[in-house]
RNA sequence: GCGCACGUAGCUCAGCUGGAUAGAGUGUCGGCCUCCGGAGCCGAAGGCCACAGGUUCGAAUCCUGUCGUGCGCACCA
């Protein structure tokens, strides 16, 4: 709908140039629309008029006069275009164009408002990616279920995504891991050998090293010797893990990239070679040095050591380049906040290689808090103590911590309550969407027990019985939800999609509870009847799309709660 | 010290990319079930949008500075 109303002030505007009212304006200029967030300010409006007043050096009044002139005779789909306020054109939709809409949306179904073709930008997302040296936390919950969130939006936005896990298996702390598995196994098969310094503390190693002994038998060897048995057990059992704690978000990938790869096809020497021979790299103490200042970087970076072995930044620099190859138009990397310092060299890398660094984008998450029994629960990586996400996952459900993540931006912290997730309460804001779904739904279900047919296309006459100002609303919060989606994916946003869901069953249990003693839905009368079932049809697709974005659940009826005894 | 974020109701947070009277949830107070789900709804109270300047018809939103919070500043990943 905004399309349409951003077409007709368009063509309104090029009649306005045309008859030399107004002067010409930018090929680009997109028209901005907006829905009024009160309902006298009609259905949708536009504040054109003001945006152009210093160009075309009239008052908004005046632009917007000459706007509601140079309308299209034909536009019957509008039945008032009024100039109000400072210079607001405010539009208002005729019945017809409203019941139209929500025949669309009965129509599109479980697709309506998200692409039927996937034919827009190739896109990568890379998100969580956490080094296989131990069990998710909390914090990367979050970072998961944004990344995965946002990979959604876009499908559903009609872009190729893919998801993509990048696998550190590489470096000083794969060795540190295998070592501290090797010391647990040797110290449980009657050959104590004490854990390295600064080795890997968490408990879920001792769980490792009985299932290696399973496995293995009791093998008494050396590191040396046998160190990459260790390392490759170690790193498969903790990758095993995430991957489970991921799938109990409802997350899967569509591919898991080992650093190894990049090294094995030499691709990270191939990458440090580019950069020399791109002159940006300079010898500093017997180490190669990559000069990323020139690219506004705070410092220049060492891409390989005095020792000859890359850093982990030249294996990403590889890495990058490997996604730029594979031809996507927008790589996507979702990271820890606490890696922002790191963005400058990457897209140096970038740059330097020859590569559009804006087809890279950082979208950075925030640092998570948890909240128990109103105490934040101090969390340290250091200590190996921190809140594993399974068991907050196991704790609070999937839904819960899905939505509860999705509700925050990602740029700002946030606090997880995990009494709030947990309650199955109105304090907790899934619930209330889901509630909202299975009481929709529960009237549909009582509708068809009662023998009411509700057609696919509901008549007109039955349409026409949809007056109320509430049902207005609630068809035009529907319409708005394409175009919700569209807005949330280009700016990468889930939390907008998780507030339209609140916005909208809100405003359906409003119109329910100000209207069940008078104006049912299901009545006497068979006209409002059919009209209503379809809007509440409506109102079902949209909140089941929604919710199903967001991978949380949309439950035909809610389980039986025990708070509701007394 | 330098850099990147963020300061909005008691608390947790939105604010449609510069527009109409700054919103919601929660908490507090007061109302609403002869049942299509009260896990809901309605109302009241609650704000110097951290502070000070600037940009313009117009600023919570953009710019500068100050203060505060978080996070970074490795030949670790």
């Amino acid at each position: 709908m905004r399309e349409r109303v951003g077409q007709l002030v368009r063509q309104s505007l090029e009649r306005a140039v045309e008859a030399g009212e107004l002067p010409p304006l930018p090929d680009d200029y997109a028209v901005p629309i907006e829905k009024p967030r009160n309902p006298e300010h009609g259905d949708s409006a536009s504040n054109v008029a003001m945006t152009l007043a210093r160009v075309a050096r009239k008052s908004p009044r005046d632009i917007a006069d000459i706007i509601v002139r140079h309308l299209p005779e034909d536009c019957d789909w509008i039945t008032g275009a009024e100039v109000a306020g400072p210079g607001f054109l405010n539009f208002r939709f005729a019945d017809d164009t409203l019941f139209n809409c929500l025949h669309a949306v009965r129509d599109g179904g479980a697709s309506y408002g998200h692409a039927e073709k996937n034919d827009g930008p190739r896109v990568l997302v890379e998100f969580v990616s956490a080094n296989p040296t131990g069990p998710l936390h909390v914090g990367h919950g979050r970072g998961a279920v944004m990344g995965d969130a946002v990979a959604s939006l876009l499908d559903a936005a009609g872009y190729q995504v893919e998801r993509e896990y990048y696998i550190n298996d590489v470096g000083n702390q794969m060795q540190m891991l295998g070592r501290s598995l090797h010391a647990r196994v040797q110290t449980l098969i009657g050959n104590p050998t004490p854990l390295p310094e600064d080795g890997y503390q968490g408990d879920y190693l001792q769980k490792t090293a009985e299932d290696f002994v399973a496995q293995h038998g009791e093998l008494k060897v050396t590191f040396e010797d046998e160190g990459q048995l260790f390392i490759d057990f170690a790193k498969d059992s903790i990758l095993e893990d995430i991957k489970a704690d991921l799938a109990n978000l409802r997350i899967t990938y569509d591919t898991w990239f080992p650093e190894r790869t990049l090294h094995a096809s030499q691709k990270v020497e191939g990458a440090v070679k580019h950069l020399q021979d791109a002159d940006i790299i300079y010898e500093r103490e017997g180490a190669l040095v990559f000069r990323t200042t020139d690219f506004g970087d705070d410092d220049d970076r060492v891409v390989v050591r005095t020792d000859g072995r890359p850093t982990y930044f030249a294996a990403d620099i590889a890495y990058h380049k490997d996604k730029m190859d594979r031809g996507f138009d927008t790589a996507i990397d979702v990271w820890g906040a606490d890696h922002h310092g790191y963005i400058p060299r990457v897209r140096a890398s970038l740059q330097a290689l020859g590569y559009d660094a804006d087809k890279l984008e950082v979208l950075l998450v925030q640092f998570v808090s948890l909240v128990r029994d109103g105490e934040q629960v101090k969390m340290s990586t250091r200590s190996g103590k921190f809140e594993e996400l399974k068991s907050v996952v196991g704790e609070c459900g999937a839904d819960a911590v899905r939505f509860l993540f999705l509700m925050r931006r990602a740029d700002s912290q946030q606090e997880f309550d995990v009494e709030v997730a947990k309650s199955q309460t109105m304090e907790n804001p899934v619930y209330y969407v889901q509630y909202g779904h299975a009481r929709v739904c529960s009237i549909l279900r009582k509708a068809q027990a009662e023998g009411i047919e509700v057609p696919e296309k509901a008549r007109d006459e039955a349409m026409q019985a949809l007056t109320l100002p509430e049902e207005r609303q609630l068809i035009l919060a529907l319409t708005e939800y394409p175009y919700i989606v569209r807005r949330a994916a280009e700016a990468r946003e889930p939390h907008q999609i998780a507030f339209y869901l609140m916005d909208t069953i809100k405003a359906f249990h409003s119109y329910y509870t100000r209207y069940k003693g008078s104006e049912r839905v299901i009545s006497d009368d068979p006209l409002k009847t059919e009209g209503r079932l379809a809007l509440v049809d409506g109102i079902r697709t949209v909140i089941a799309n929604g919710l199903g974005l967001l991978k949380v659940h949309a439950p035909e009826r809610m389980a039986q709660s025990e708070t509701t005894s007394e």
